[in-house]
DNA sequence: TAGATTGTTAATCGATTAACAATC
DNA sequence: TAGATTGTTAATCGATTAACAATC
C-alpha cells in the first residue's frame, strides 16, 4: 500500500532520460548482452554514471550493491515505469501530410504505441488506408476512443482546429496529447500536453549554428589563436 | 571589437526560450501592439518576468530602465540573435513520408527557413514536385548545398543511412543538422546536431499519462481525500 | 511626485556530480 | 582478499527567482 507511491514525484530531467535508458537497453538486449554496469550504460549515453544511478534511485531496487544491472530485468522494469508494459493504443487526429507520415512510422508501434484510429474531416482523405488502418470521419472519434480505450492522441490538425479537437478528445477520455499544431492548448488539470514545435526546434538549432559559424570565422582570421 | 562577443555563451535553457519570445512577439506585432512589458510577455508564456529579463540580459540593451520593450525593435533584435535576419536556406534529405510532410510545412519558410533542396535516392521519388521544388537525386547534394549556401539540413532518411548522409552533408558545408532518424550521429566539432526523437517524446508523455491516471484513480477511490 | 519599468546583482532552488559505505 | 559495483547521501554547480537601484 505504501510501496509504489514514489513512482510519480520525479524531476522532468529524469523523466526525459528514462526513454533513452530503455532504448539503449533494448539495443543491448537485441545483441544478447546480459549484464551492464551503470558506468557502461552511462558512457554510451554520454552522461555520468552517478546521474544514472541517481535517476534509477527514484524508482529503487533495480539491482543490489556489488552486482551490475541485468538487462533482461531492467527492460521490463523501465517499460512498466514508462507505462508500456501493455501496448498503449494511440489515435492520430489529422491525416494530412504529417499525420500520414506518423501513421506510417512503424517505430511507433514497435515502441508500444499502436495506432488504433486515424481521423480527419476531409472527405477526400476518409477511407484512405494507411498501414491497414482506414482514415475515419472525425465524427467517429468518441466511439473509437471509447471502444479502444485510447488515452494518448497525436494531434496533427491545423492550429485553427487544434483547441476544438482537443476539447473533444479530452471529453472522450484522452489523457495525453502529443501536439504538433503550432498553438498552445488549454486542457483541464490531469491532462498532459507535450508540444512538439518544429519551428521552435529549428530556431534554437539556428542560434547555435550562427554561433558556431562565427566562432569558426574568428578562428580562421586568427589562426594562431587558442 | 569587444562588444559583440557575449552573444554566444548562453545557457541552453535560455536558447530554447528565445524562439518562444520571438513567436509571441510576432503575434503581438501582427495585432498591432507596440509596447510590451517584461511582465506581460512573461505572463503570456507562463514564466516569471525576472527570468525573461535575465535571459535578455545575456544580449543586453533591448530597452532602458523605466521604458517597456518596443515590439518593433525587439522582433528584429531577436531575429538577428537567432540568425534569421536573412532567410536560412535549408535542405531536406530523405523525401519519404516525413520528408514530404516537412517540405509541405509552410511554417518552415515563414520562420526563415526556405527549403532550397529536397533529396532522395529512390528513383520513384526523384522529380516529384513539392511546393514547386523537385525532389533531386542524392548525388546533387554537394552541388546544391554549395550553390545555395545551405548550412542547415533536415535529416529524414532511415537510421541505417543517417551517418553516411551526415558525413556527406558535413563535408559539403552543412553546420546544423535537425535529425529525425532514430540514431545518434557522429559529427566533427563545430557541427550542431539536434535530435528529434519521436519515440522518446511519446514515451515521456506516456510516463506522465500513467502517473495522471494513477492519481485520478486514487482520488476516485478516496473521494474525501485532499 | 508616485507608480511602473528595466538592468543587474544576490538569494534561492533544483539538478548534477562526487563520495563512500555496503556488498558481491 | 582486492577490485568492482550499487544505493544513497553530501557537495557542487547552474538555473530560476527575488530584490532593488536607476530611470522614465
Amino acid at each position: 500500500m505504501k510501496k509504489n507511491r514514489r513512482t510519480c514525484d520525479v524531476p522532468d530531467a529524469t523523466i526525459h532520460r528514462l526513454p533513452l535508458y530503455l532504448e539503449k537497453l533494448k539495443l543491448l538486449q537485441a545483441i544478447g548482452v546480459e549484464d551492464v554496469s551503470s558506468r557502461q550504460l552511462a558512457e554510451s549515453l554520454d552522461i555520468k554514471a552517478s546521474q544514472l544511478r541517481h535517476d534509477f534511485h527514484y524508482f529503487g531496487g533495480f539491482s543490489r550493491p556489488g552486482r551490475p544491472y541485468q538487462v533482461n530485468k531492467l527492460v521490463p522494469a523501465l517499460e512498466q515505469i514508462i507505462g508500456i508494459s501493455e501496448p498503449q493504443p494511440t489515435a492520430i487526429v489529422g491525416a494530412g501530410h504529417l499525420g500520414q507520415a506518423l501513421a506510417n512510422y512503424q517505430n511507433l508501434e514497435m515502441h508500444g504505441f499502436p495506432v488504433q484510429g486515424i481521423f480527419d474531416v476531409n472527405p477526400k482523405l476518409i477511407g484512405l488506408e494507411i498501414r491497414g488502418q482506414p482514415v475515419l470521419d472525425m465524427d467517429e472519434i468518441e466511439t473509437v476512443i471509447g471502444r479502444e480505450g485510447i488515452r494518448i492522441a497525436i494531434l496533427t490538425v491545423p492550429a485553427t482546429a487544434a483547441q476544438a479537437v482537443t476539447d473533444r478528445l479530452v471529453a472522450a477520455g484522452v489523457v495525453g496529447i502529443f501536439n504538433f499544431a503550432p498553438t498552445d492548448l488549454k486542457v483541464p488539470e490531469g491532462v498532459i500536453v507535450r508540444n512538439e514545435r518544429l519551428a521552435v526546434g529549428i530556431m534554437s538549432l539556428s542560434f547555435k549554428v550562427n554561433c558556431a559559424v562565427k566562432a569558426a570565422r574568428k578562428k580562421a582570421s586568427k589562426p594562431d589563436g587558442e
